[in-house]
DNA sequence: CTGAAAGCGCTAACAG
DNA sequence: CTGTTAGCGCTTTCAG
């Protein structure tokens, strides 16, 4: 193995000459700089990762706890992960993997090994049992998600209330007077997921602000749900004409069930949905929806943690604005 | 921080002893392992994973290489993801997740600067640009997939090809008489993937070795792409009554798309699938097929990394052998 | 069965 | 702008 002592004797300078070179914590001469990478080069040279992180007590590794439970949106964890590993690596830092099963345990182990710098955590409950372990830790974290108290803590996610209002506000827009949300599976909302709860205040909120008929219905992830809530919103609410759908895996299946029972998107019925913009693009109608931004979570979360580091000051809770986008699946409401 | 020296003061033992108790590299009295054991749970005492890396040259960190690409089915990446985590953890690993975007840079960079002890790289083609470097590199690999020449590295995968055929042998048990497999997306076999073209092999041979007439058709992951080939099917083959299907997404809108083309399954048409047993499970008519055993085969390739590790010789090549669950979707074929 | 002590390879004062 | 040097916290000979 090659070592910053070959490296310096190969370049005729000292081994801390070296290693500024490479951290740019002190200003080196040009001419230094260019012996000293050349050396690097011909020797392919590689700071030995342990050995950096025991004398400068930094790691460079970031850990992510990825959540594991029913009601989650696999490929949007996964998407969220990757953009974390790739926005990580433009700060220089790589990524642990941690499952949500290891949990307090985990996050203790990985910090006071100090195997990580500092911590990502997804699938924040609003009373999560790891807050008060992350606010004790010596580590700068950031969550996935709101807790009912961020005190001391930096959180971010897509605002979901907001995300709610936008749906029904587009659907009052077009005229619909009638509207339903059809949501996440129950234990979602049972496990109290500050996000599945903060779609239906915002929903509930619009609908009330405008006048509008609306009603709530959590929902399986499962096809057969899909109809049995299809039949379920036409049988109690004969007037409805807008729908809000935020469950990702029953976009599909929901908008086939109402086809099926007669229900022509959108001549009939409007359909908005919050989840990833690729699944609202793939059904036979794509469909109009505020993105759930999983990618842009995940870089914005490796940014506030960069600067954490950095030991600059950030805000407890960062909202990403909604953003919607109009497809096919909505239109104004047929005058009866 | 406590560090070592802490606990052994606190145990009155010298620190290689209290080094040796957590280790169990040689032998310890009762008494003074209790002591140990004792002044590291009262102090709370943690080894610094930097200090132990440089010391013992072992990072006790594998590294998990995800693709990223079109064509892979992402619920059974993070499957394969959680296994290798959950059991990196039982041999008290720990896993770092990196991109195939950083390619093998990325791989030469956490083996060289010993952040990693060693690898395990997914979706691996027949002639991976990976290969020459994996067998340079100083520490063990494990890659899931088969290339073209296994020489000299350690492969495991389902067999495909077995996979391939057991379906077609099904089908043929039931009486089938002419069948088709609706494959991966045209990149993946342009890719040249190992896994999708083995599937095709033993789909042929066996469609062959019992004189069924047989047809492949790469297919998009798009429910407009389901539609197409099952119209087409339909048209070429019009005696067609058994289907393998080899490509996730599409599994539930081709099924669709037969129904609405007026075909019962299984009554007229016998699908089966190689996908996650979750997939088969869960559309109307629960779908026969041989699982795709992403956890199995996480657990089996950390396995073999650690066998590896431990100097140990492991096999080039495992083959998990296909395990087909009979559901709803097969039957036999209707003598008309 | 236990201790003393020499590094592992790098960073960051400190000194010039 | 550069060099010297003292650790960082742990493992592992070597010695007993």
């Amino acid at each position: 193995m090659v070592k910053i002592t070959d490296v310096a004797r190969h370049a005729g300078v000292s081994p801390s000459t070296v290693s500024y070179a490479l951290s740019g914590k002190r200003p080196i001469s040009e001419e230094t700089r260019r012996r000293v990478e050349e050396a690097i080069r011909e020797l392919g040279y590689r700071p030995h990762a342990g050995a950096r992180a025991l004398a400068s007590s930094k790691s460079n590794v970031l850990a992510l706890v990825v959540p594991l439970r029913a009601g989650i949106h696999v490929p949007t964890v996964m998407q969220f992960a990757v953009s974390v590993v790739t926005t990580a690596r433009r700060y220089d830092h790589d990524v642990l993997l941690l499952t949500q099963e290891e949990g307090e345990d985990g996050l203790s182990r990985v910090t006071d090994t100090a195997l990580v710098d500092a911590l990502i955590v997804m699938d924040v409950q609003l009373h999560d049992p790891r807050l008060p372990l992350l606010r004790s830790l010596d580590r700068p974290s950031v969550m996935i998600g709101f807790p009912a108290s961020a005190e001391g803590l930096t959180c971010i996610d897509l605002d979901f209330k907001a995300a709610g209002e936008a749906c029904v506000e587009h659907l009052a827009r077009l005229g619909h007077r009638t509207v339903a949300l059809v949501g996440s599976p129950p234990e979602v909302y049972v496990r109290q997921t500050a996000f599945a709860q903060r779609v239906v205040q915002g929903f509930t909120a619009a609908a009330d602000r405008n006048g509008l008929a609306s009603s709530v219905h959590p929902c399986e992830a499962a096809p057969d749900a899909a109809r049995e809530v299809a039949e379920r919103l036409l049988r109690e609410q004969p007037a409805l004409t807008g729908v809000v759908v935020h469950n990702e895996p029953l976009l599909e299946p929901l908008i086939d069930a109402f086809e099926q029972l007669g229900l022509r998107v959108p001549a009939d019925l409007s359909v908005t949905a919050i989840c990833p913009d690729e699944l609202a693009e793939s059904p036979r109608v794509p469909v109009t929806s505020v993105a759930v931004p999983s990618a842009e979570v995940g870089t914005r979360a490796v940014e506030l943690l960069m600067r954490k580091l950095g030991g600059a000051d950030v805000p407890e809770a960062t909202l990403l604005a909604p953003r919607m986008t109009e497809r096919g699946s909505t239109g104004r409401r047929a005058v009866a």
